[in-house]
DNA sequence: GGTCTACTTCCGCTCAGCGGAAGTAGACTT
DNA sequence: AAGTCTACTTCCGCTGAGCGGAAGTAGACC
């Protein structure tokens, strides 16, 4: 039951459109007005307002002191529980600053969501590139390290959705099925993906997976260089090892279940 | 209508019923059957089976595998876009690292939210004591370091509100209004609070404001001790230097406004 | 077999939500 | 000072989305 386009259709639920609402809000659109917040849901502005007035009165936005609206602490406070995140994102930390400290390359740490790669943490310093990706962010599977790495070791059915739409970005992104595919195979066999400005030009990255219970692959971790200036092998050989360590770490904490639903 | 005596928050409306079921969820209940939350928001299992699936649908909970439901990534991704923590905890965190270095007790930052004090942000060693407050938490007002210095610098309604209900948490908690109010003085006075097992036995705390645009109180930061055994004097004005800085670099940083609404 | 508790589907009644229209408020133009 | 923006708010009658009791399914335990 996949429900292939129903984009702008949205719902007709009041859940759905309370959603519509809250999505309205992104990284570009943190602090937005009413009218503003109408327009990206395409919802009639009188909707639109009895909502919004709604979720304020939850807690789920707040007015600003000058009118407009932004994400209000209940969002937030909910935000932390999410145990997926927030769990990962704890244990993984100290890992990833151990790359940091090797590598001195932004370090990024992500999940399956849907048909795209969330970001849960990154570490960057102000030396690395600004990167597109900061915790939220949702790249795109087949056009990053970390989403090749979790498209890899996908279902079938994850694969075959993908395929279905490979987006450009730049020059480098592979479009093509066919590439794509031995692809996948051989980040399957070697451990570990490459991604060669296919998603931003300048930005070039590694990723491998990390393990849960059963070897399954519950998140993949990867560094972000903004060239291609360094020793492959060895920052593979870094990103292994702790990957290795986060995964058992992980499991001991009984987090090796992340899972995945729709 | 029928029982004038509702619920907590008498929602009528569907989003107010959605909130109901994602407010039963909390640190001590991230993961719950459908069953227990039904329990625990007081809704028809019917309804409550009925929103559940709707905010599944919405990525707003996901479903486990063993059949139980958790926040979901939406909520996570919304979350981290709430400004106010997600950019003060970033800027305060370093100013936390600082005063943990010096004084190696659980550091703390909060904000008002509604009656109480949100934890925005904390750090803590395996050697301090497993305090209550993780991000996310809400702690009284009239029984914190953090929420009596916030309590303080209110407007007087705020004031008003808290004095109606002083709940008492230990023997030492403050539960007459009059000691409150010349504490809350003294507090302005001094420019700092001081909370002696007020909240829990065996904690006591230390907290300063932290200021915005015009000296407006926007934030709290405090340290957390396992018994009264520091030098109070030092660790007061160690709090007040790393506020200090703290507040130069929020507004410079363009967040000395963080605003509140009912 | 019986009896839990947990979850899911069905369906007819009704009231919460809908959104067009009209009103208020400020900012900018002529 | 009258006109015209755009942004927000209030009003209100119509209607279908949401409600929740009842009944059905699934598994666990005695």
């Amino acid at each position: 039951m996949l429900d292939s386009a129903d984009r702008s259709k949205g719902s007709k639920s009041v859940t759905g459109r309370a959603f519509l609402v809250l999505d309205a809000f992104d990284a570009d659109h943190r602090h937005q007005t009413l009218a503003s917040i109408a327009r990206r849901t395409g919802l009639p502005l009188t909707t639109c307002h009895r909502l919004v007035h709604e979720l304020v009165e939850q807690g789920a936005l707040t007015r600003t002191l000058d009118g407009a609206y932004e994400i209000g602490s209940k969002i937030w406070r909910l935000g932390i529980l999410a145990s997926l995140h927030s769990g990962l994102r704890e244990i993984s930390l100290p890992y990833m600053e151990d790359i940091y400290q090797l590598a001195n390359d932004a370090v990024q740490i992500g999940v399956l969501d849907g048909f795209r790669c969330l970001i849960v943490e990154r570490i960057a310093g102000s030396r690395t590139l600004e990167v597109i990706s900061k915790p939220g962010a949702r790249l795109p599977l087949h056009a990053s390290g970390v989403g090749k790495v979790l498209l890899a070791h996908g279902s079938q059915d994850l694969q075959n959705a993908v395929f279905a739409s490979l987006d450009s970005y730049t020059g480098q992104t592979i479009t093509d099925v066919d590439v794509l595919e031995t692809q996948l195979r051989e980040i399957k066999r070697q451990g570990f993906a490459h991604s060669r400005e296919e998603l931003a030009v300048g930005a070039t990255s590694l990723a491998v997976p990390v393990l849960g219970y059963g070897n399954k692959v519950i998140a993949a971790l990867g560094i972000v260089t903004p060239v291609e200036n360094r020793d492959i092998e060895r920052m593979v050989s870094v990103l292994k090892v702790s990957a290795n360590a986060l995964s058992k770490k992980l499991i001991l904490n009984g987090m090796g279940d992340l899972n995945q639903r729709v």
